[in-house]
DNA sequence: TAGTGGTCTAGACCACTGA
DNA sequence: CAGTGGTCTAGACCACTAG
């Protein structure tokens, strides 16, 4: 650190500035702590305020801060862990399930999930939204889609829609004997509507978790739940033990 | 669509042309395919070069398109279905392994490391780099941390580093009873050195999956892996079955 | 060397929060 | 209401790629 090097071959200055930023982060300010505003932040590194923002964000992506409009910059909190099945295999709104079912409805999904199912496009399925909270906070929220052949006795005189209901297709689909379940998780992008369930701005980066129920040879069920990038760490396989935070692993070298 | 609502309550500029974007390159372009450049890109939808520019940052987050310095912007194939653990549980290095072994360094591992590892915050440790290669593409380089003490017969003649000190590494690996294995995945970004190796931009998004591999009651390895977060969907559980793609699954409602 | 995406600037206005 | 982060502009220069 003796000198200022050459080797800032060619450096972006955000890339640089987020390096210091981080150290600051690190020896200088405490969880929750109040960041100067972006404004004073930027004059006092010299550079534009769009280049402070590139550092920000980075800094967000990575679980470091958390920016809200009207009110500030502050210091994250470490990443929660957030388990994904615990037990190996197990049908959603089972014992131990972390879900808050909060609405039920029926409609035909998108082709995609259609195809999954094996379901016609056409064909409307039950379509169940659930929540999940952490510490107060939400987390992730989740559209459960499932074809009207895995709950055939479902009783049409229960409530036509709302958490009841969905309460009730749950409770069916347990009756089903659980072959295996898959799993994929992939970086995505909240819409709208998720953006608002999940208390952040449209366009926020999630961990998108796709899995499918497969019962008697068939999909059961198919889950789409999206997860906050910037609070979660999910987590899989067998618990238990200290947690690790791969954030703070890959600091420094 | 008849007319423009008022709903447009106020959605950003850059929000509406992702959508027109998507929507264009679901019918207007197939994969492979070059786009206009950012200025014409631009000036066609009457937009500064800079909002266009956060148009194209959120498609490529989400896998859509693929940007390249000197190059130009090009539609992106569908995300690719990355196998964590087809097993449920298995040492690195092992049959079906689909890593493969690029170095092995003795080094002091960061603080976090230690700690998970149980070994002294100054005690070095082998660190094994890996690379996983798909189609011909780098899908993900991984940092292997091995006490020593896992590994107590591995002789001190063989190479003291490079690729055959890594598999020397990995064999000796094997005679440990495998107890289970933790898993995480989180968001982050690249750093310069897995940047190279990702053939990204440092900065890029990734999916850090960090395997904790248990034997004997304690921690005898730990993995920290980055996948590139835009062309990677990690899946595990029991494989099998057609492939599903979340992120089509998500278009429209 | 021409053309691409990546970085950076110095402004402006807006939407939202909290006192 | 004042102050915050979010969006947007119209430029400029740079690093990289390929012909």
């Amino acid at each position: 650190m003796g000198t200022t090097q050459l080797e800032s071959v060619q450096e972006p200055k955000y890339w640089h500035l987020k390096t210091v930023l981080s150290e600051a982060l690190d020896s200088e300010f405490s969880v929750g702590e109040i960041l100067p505003n972006e404004r004073d932040l930027a004059a006092r590194f010299g550079v534009a305020r769009a280049t402070l923002r590139q550092a920000l964000e980075q800094l967000e992506l990575e679980g470091r801060l958390q920016r809200r409009r009207g009110v500030g910059t502050t210091v994250a909190p470490p990443r929660e862990g957030v388990s994904l099945g615990t037990g190996p295999q197990a049908w959603p709104g089972g014992p131990e399930d972390a879900w808050q079912p909060a609405d039920c409805t029926a409609a035909v999904p998108p082709a995609g999930v259609a195809d999954a199912l094996e379901t016609g496009r056409d064909e409307t399925v039950h379509i169940v939204r659930r929540s999940r909270v952490s510490h107060g906070r939400p987390v992730a929220a989740e559209l459960l889609y499932i074809p009207r052949s895995s709950v055939p006795e479902l009783s049409g005189i229960d409530a036509p829609s709302g958490a009841a209901r969905a309460r009730a297709v749950l409770r069916e689909l347990q009756r089903l004997e659980l072959e295996r379940q898959e799993n994929a998780v992939e970086l995505g992008s909240a819409g709208a509507e998720e953006a608002k369930e999940l208390d952040r701005l449209p366009g926020a980066p999630v961990l998108v978790v796709t899995t499918r129920f497969i019962a008697l040879g068939r999909t059961a069920a198919l889950s789409v739940a999206t997860y906050r990038a910037d609070t979660c760490r999910l987590t899989f396989g067998d618990p238990g033990g200290v947690e690790i935070h791969a954030g703070i692993q890959r600091q420094a070298s």
